[in-house]
RNA sequence: GGAGAGAUGGCCGAGUCGGCUGAAGGCGCUCGCCUGCUAAGCGAGUGUGGGGUGUAAAGCUCCACCGAGGGUUCGAAUCCCUCUCUCUCCGCCA
């Protein structure tokens, strides 16, 4: 949520963001619901002024044991006001809140205006694409091959857009997940936590996803709850609405969780393989810092990221996310896009943002200075750290031999029994 | 799932028959005084959000907030209803 302050201040400015983000929004009604809201709030709180004065003058003249009752009918008359007011108020307030949760983050400066996908600049590109002297196959060929990935099953299961691992390919994921979580906490001084998987709408909204993008959740029938589609969204919540000290800044956490998309309108899009999925899981980084830091932060967290990736060997670019495609709730965002020989292209593998004070004003998350007096909002981060099925597969499409076969990398060789390749096993 | 108890400021804790209670008292914290050091002592201060005023900060002023929402009333932390959470006992259970 962006400060109602500046809204109202730099509407112009809004207009322009929105059109950068290729948005349409009727900002006129948002001024015209601010101008009349703040006219019933000044007239309600005179009234309630002359209430509260009254309402001294009842107590004493009862007190004296003197006649209050002509006081007391006029009062009728101004609290019946008030409570009119009132419900005009919240009818207003309801609509205005609306609003102004449904207007996206104001870009960083150093993210580029674009349309698309299209105009992401890469920042920077790590490693080389492997040589085959064969044609690398898509990981479902070589997941199905070994009979680790059996899409078919979970189809029977569950539906489309699930899957079932089998053997080495199940261990393969957990090897991945406690690769990951011993990297952020061991060497990156992230402490790791275990959230619910089911959050609240107050969670939802708090972090963006709510109001306006309920139909990419799962809710829970004849709850207030949701599966969670990333951890950041328990995790971020964790300090919601609490004053945080200035020495409990910076606090990075990481933790690992499944996550659960709706995926509303991706149909006939990534249909095959591990690639877009319903339920998968993630290994989320979480920062919350001071705002004159964040961005020194962002680099960071990314390079948290991108660790994972070298130390697995995994060829990858880094992109800065244009204004048509940034986020709701993001003022920048780097991707990370691993690079999948099987299918010749780059993939996005890890999402990291920079949200400013957005999810901490909508969660109310502050923090004091010290020797400060007054509260200000944290900055809030995070980024994939990363994608576990998508790390899985780049592994299966990168490390694939000629015979079918799967050389494992020797970091999570340790987690795997010290096991260097993933052979075919029947099903 | 059944029965009961509770939710007040950073913490503990009081609020009688609804009426100067934003909220006693204590602890903690901040500043000042005192003091070989420490401790103790003395004095003052110490919530959040919003509106108005102010170039801004400060200040001044008004409104709201005693788990959340609604109701009764001229007036609610105090009475009523609904919900949420916490605790105790019983049952069930990974």
């Amino acid at each position: 949520m962006l400060d109602l302050k500046y809204v109202r201040d730099n509407l112009d400015q809004v207009a322009q963001m929105l059109k950068d983000r290729r948005m349409d929004m009727d900002l006129q009604q948002f001024a015209a619901l601010d101008e009349q809201r703040r006219a019933i709030l000044s007239q309600v709180e005179s009234l309630k002024h002359e209430r509260n004065k009254a309402s001294e003058e009842i107590s004493v003249l009862k007190r004296e044991r003197r006649d209050a009752s002509e006081r007391i009918e006029q009062m009728r008359q101004v609290s019946q006001k008030i409570k009119d007011l009132d419900q005009d108020l919240s009818g207003i307030e309801t609509r205005f809140q609306e609003i102004l949760l449904r207007i996206p983050n104001v870009p960083h400066a150093s993210v580029p205006v674009g349309a698309d996908e299209t105009a992401n600049p890469v920042v920077r590109t790590w490693g080389e694409p492997p040589r085959f002297d064969f044609a690398p196959k898509p990981h479902w060929d070589v997941g199905e091959g070994l009979g680790i990935l059996d899409f078919e099953r979970a189809a029977k299961i569950t539906g489309a857009r699930f899957a079932l691992y089998w053997g080495m390919g199940a261990a393969l994921e957990r090897a991945l997940i406690t690769f990951m979580l011993d990297t952020h906490t061991g060497h990156h001084g992230y402490t790791e936590v275990l959230p619910p998987f089911i959050v609240n709408s107050a969670s939802m909204t708090g972090t963006g996803q709510l109001p306006k993008f309920e139909e990419d959740l799962f809710k829970l029938r004849g709850f207030d709850y949701y599966l969670v589609p990333t951890a950041e969204v328990p995790v971020t919540n964790i300090h919601r609405a609490e004053i945080l000290e200035d020495q409990d800044l910076p606090r990075y956490y990481t933790a690992y969780t499944p996550c659960f998309r709706a995926e509303a309108g991706s149909h006939g899009k990534d249909t095959r393989g591990l690639i877009r999925q319903h339920q998968f899981n993630k290994v989320e980084l979480v920062k919350f810092v001071k705002p004159e830091t964040s961005y020194d932060e962002l680099e960071s967290l990314l390079t948290n990221a991108e660790r994972i990736l070298q130390e697995l060997g995994l060829h990858y670019r880094v992109v800065n996310l244009c204004t048509g495609d940034l986020g709701f709730s993001a003022a920048k965002t780097y991707d990370i896009e691993v690079w999948l020989p099987g299918q010749n292209t780059y993939r996005e593998i890890s999402s990291c943002s920079n949200f400013e004070d957005f999810q901490a004003r909508r969660a109310n998350i502050r923090f004091r200075r010290t020797g400060g007096k007054k509260t200000e909002f944290v900055h809030t981060l995070n980024g994939s750290g990363l994608a576990v099925g998508r790390t899985l597969l780049a592994i299966l499409e990168n490390f694939q031999n000629a015979d079918g076969t799967v050389t494992i990398p020797p970091v999570l060789r340790p987690y795997l029994g010290n096991q260097d390749t993933i052979a075919a096993v029947h099903r």
